[in-house]
DNA sequence: TTTATTTACTTAACCGATTAAGTAATAATC
DNA sequence: GATTATTACTTAATCGGTTAAGTAAATAAA
């Protein structure tokens, strides 16, 4: 079954390709009986355009891609359902690319996107990003927006949420709910988000009097039995921490289990507070505080100001960076 | 800073451009010489060949689209992983689409799939698909696979996993606890998991003699709120159940809300056994049984086959269908 | 030495659309 | 009635590649 293409229409119509186009787009210079004998045609076929002819010739894909470390992630899925929703809505395609975390294939994504096979891109950096020529390079071509872990070094608009604040409070409330002892697991330092999660940590420390306090940061990986590993040495040691902040949130699972294997009582023993966007949260043993990203917000904002930035003429993407506040819910977790 | 095109780079090497575009793909007819120049330049100049060009003339994108309803539900992010991790392997590019459980939405992605933008679709289809031209229409221009929530009216391959007896070991598992009154919590009624699972859940009845039980089959929406208030009814109700079943792993939050509202006990009151592929299943509050989902295989399954057919030229996907079993994985919400 | 073959290219057509520029026929204006 | 404008098209170029067919020069075979 051949497609039907323009050509064919046209064939069967007795007129040329140009027409044809010109009908379908409502062109002035047709007839209105012509278009309505192409139109119908072109319904009664089931004529679909070809996106590539028109991309190729127009310079321009409708599509955008969306760079994430990963998809089976609270946060991850929500933004992109934010910035799915807008491409839609745009009559954009969107097309997905995860770097599960590894520098290589970041890069491989990035550089095969120079291809101009999409508009531009909206990307979260992978852990283990701590050069940027990559996107550095691309951003060069085409418009790219970052959204939560952004690159600082590139000059575009970045989603972020209060991550600074965040730590801080975090940190601050575990002291307020009577911790003395608190733990920050962390990821890769080099991610702008951790390093500002952190900094609120220890600046709510410091600001508690505690700034003497031993290191109590603990650098996660991202792989599960590592960390479960870890959280079992953490909780095991001699001066076991009463209060833990975890800035990523798959390590929930790993706090949770370890109290469990190790019957340590959370919170009368340890009180926990996640930055996190899992909707079981609440029906947690016993439920989780949290902090709570925006996520679907800032998918959705990444995504208006990539569609604005694409649609308009003038329009600075490095002029638009907004921050979206979280929340801190507060849960059994902490106490009461 | 214009794209580097073939053109550019013949030109500046004194070729035509079909000779720089054979020497890119190391044809025989290009000196060695010629060849190494060609690389060497393109190599320095960045060239990246542009996507829709050559998909335009070879008639196939090296692109795939994957349906899906939803992507913040574990089971989806985790299929998508898989579908991911091998489209990348094989060099392939992934447009997502979310019909978000709406038909409309799934019939104008269908539709605009039908352009020739994509060589081949792996979906799952919406709660609410009922009719199935769209589908029909797609399927006879492109390859197509499904999974989980597949149609059956489609011959082509279908990624399950064993719906019918999971029904079953979940009910006969409540019923080995000694649940009494077991209520089954179902979406759609047309999609087939749930009449699979459905018919699963009846047929344990049957074998253990509850056959002239009252209908306890309660049909969920797809918005919280709703299904929130419909559990509470269910649980305020007379003749409360003594035992759930959920084939819809979104029903979890609720359920165990609606008893912690109601001060009703897991699993003391009432026993609870979901499908769900949540990480969180084991530090839930009590710890959840579940039905889970081989999804990460289901997804690298259903791409396996989608790039087998797209490469091979004599591979039949009606013949491919293939049955992935979940596991009951017991844990408090059932008892001990 | 003549013909055949191989090598290393070039020319031109094509994929499916869009659009600038050209054109013939009709309508409007002076 | 001659000129201009408008209408409703067509022709041809273009986007950036790929490839079938053509070609000139060098090499091999007869």
């Amino acid at each position: 079954m051949a497609n039907v293409t323009i050509k064919i229409l046209a064939e069967q119509l007795n007129l040329s390709t140009a027409a044809v186009s010109k009908a379908l787009r409502d062109s002035h210079e047709i007839s209105p009986l012509t278009k309505q004998r192409v139109l119908d045609l072109a319904a009664s076929l089931n004529y679909v355009p070809h996106p590539y002819a028109g991309s190729l010739r127009e310079r321009k894909s409708k599509t955008i891609a969306v760079v994430l470390p990963e998809v089976a992630d609270s946060f991850f899925s929500l933004a992109l359902n934010g910035i799915e929703e807008v491409a839609i809505e745009k009559g954009y395609h969107a097309l997905i690319y995860l770097t599960h975390e590894s520098f290589e294939r970041e890069q491989a994504i990035l550089k095969d996107l120079e291809s101009g096979r999409v508009d531009g891109v909206i990307m979260s950096v992978s852990m283990k990003t701590n050069t940027f020529e990559h996107i550095k390079r691309l951003q060069q071509r085409i418009p790219m927006v970052f959204f939560d872990r952004v690159c600082e070094e590139i000059d575009t608009a970045k989603i972020t949420t209060n991550d600074y604040e965040c730590g801080y409070t975090a940190t601050q409330h575990l002291i307020d709910r009577g911790c003395k002892k608190i733990a920050l697991l962390s990821v890769s330092d080099s991610l702008s988000i951790s390093s500002q999660r952190m900094k609120g940590y220890q600046q709510a420390l410091l600001d508690n009097g505690r700034a003497d306090d031993a290191p109590r940061i603990v650098a996660c990986s991202d792989d599960e039995a590592t960390n479960y590993a870890l959280m079992m040495e953490l909780l095991r040691s001699e001066d076991r921490p009463d209060g833990i902040v975890a800035t990523v949130s798959k390590m929930t699972t790993e706090i949770y289990l370890a109290c469990m294997e190790l019957k340590i009582n959370i919170p009368e023993d340890i009180k926990v507070v996640c930055f996190s966007n899992d909707a079981s949260a609440p029906i947690l043993n016993p439920a989780l505080t949290t902090i709570t990203q925006p996520a679907f917000e800032m998918g959705k904002l990444a995504a208006t100001l990539m569609f604005k930035a694409l649609q308009k003429k003038y329009f600075l993407l490095s002029d638009q960076s907004a921050v979206i506040p979280s929340e801190l819910r507060i849960r059994s977790s902490t106490g009461h």
